[in-house]
DNA sequence: GACTCTATCTCGGTA
DNA sequence: TACCGAGGTAGAGTC
């Protein structure tokens, strides 16, 4: 990993063109050739970037990134504040809890957390288009399709749409219903769910792993 | 911008948890008090990160950092291999040209690029699933919901079509029809619009820049 | 390699 | 503030 500080101007020409006026800002170097800009503000996003793989060719105060897709990263230094560099080794990578897989976790374990009289057919159902995150039977025995999100958005609602109609074609299965799941479901997702007659059904996280860890001290 | 490179570990605990064993990473400190945490490949995403506004509290080698969300990230510092500290000031902002916003001005400024005689109603016309991005009127006086793409894709067509089929209901708009305005319609997306009985059109960015520039040269 | 979907998505706009 | 949509989305997983 190489960082350097300096006054230096930017410009992009790829996907879009974007160019940025003198200023002093980071560029970071790192192992796997990846160059980024950062701005003394703002955590995440850089302000200019080229991925892996591409080509540094340093040529004085200016570095000419490339990239096999023909866009183009241009560097030029001014001024140079700070220039070190570190070798850091390979990072072991993070582990995450919280998060969509785990929502579906727990609603495999308690589908009447999507509706009362809910059972479980299976997770990751095949539908040819992709797998519905549940096939669940309500409590009449008619198949229900689910779809699980962390936010239920308009995306989710169409991807739903699409399972359920899929789901429809099988004479075994038919008549499936479709329902949203998410701990938060956005009024525009509600509105298309009405209109296309799939349910929608907001879910408590932190109960859900209540009932879950209530159960670990049962048994 | 504080840029320390250290053998260090990080637990994030807010919209999820993460962790991050024991390894040599970049964390960056930047001037508004976010922080981010970098392993040395993969330009854009940091491993772990904390937006400002936040507040830092150094306590020998922990550094805790916590937002008004109730979000903490916690880096333990293990071994310093670099630490280096520069004032950056004030980033002038980059500017970007060939986005959809862009491309939705030009349009809304000369509709009849969209098709002859149209004119514009308004832009970002509201629907109870969204607002659609040009309403105008043909040479009929017809209503004609335009959705502006820079690639016209899939998505485009059923975003569109969720629109028109909406603002259908509204006695007072219809008969409403929907085209797709992208600056390359792909061949799959022509297909499906045609399907739904919706039309596509290939705008030349370029060529509306030409005629803004010709009008602004006018007066 | 192409396609699909998630994301502590980020970021900007607007009601 | 919350909601909504775009992104040079990036990145991970699957086919």
């Amino acid at each position: 990993m190489r960082l350097v500080i300096a006054r230096c101007t930017v410009d992009y020409v790829g996907r879009l063109s974007a160019t940025l006026p003198p200023a002093v800002r980071l560029v970071m170097h790192k192992a796997d050739g990846c160059v980024a800009v950062h701005a003394d503000g703002g955590a995440y996003k850089p302000l200019n970037w080229m991925n892996a793989p591409n080509t540094l060719i340093e040529d004085g105060p200016v570095w000419a990134v490339c990239n096999p897709k023909g866009e183009t990263l241009r560097i030029t230094f001014e001024e140079v504040f700070v220039d070190v560099a570190h070798d850091c080794g390979e990072d072991p990578g993070l582990s995450k809890d919280g998060v969509e897989a785990h929502l579906q976790e727990l609603l495999a374990a308690h589908p009447h957390a999507v509706g009362d009289g809910y059972t479980l057919v299976r997770r990751e159902y095949p539908t040819g288009i992709g797998p519905v995150d549940l096939l669940c039977r309500d409590a009449d025995g008619n198949a229900v399709a689910v779809e699980i999100k962390r936010r239920g958005e308009i995306d989710g609602v169409e991807q739903l749409a699409r399972y359920v109609e899929r789901l429809n074609r099988d004479p075994l299965l038919r008549p499936v219903r479709g329902v949203l799941a998410a701990q938060q479901v956005r009024p525009q997702a509600r509105v298309l769910a009405s209109d296309r007659g799939l349910g929608w059904v907001e879910v408590d996280y932190d109960e859900l792993r209540g009932l879950e860890s209530d159960e670990l001290r049962l048994f």
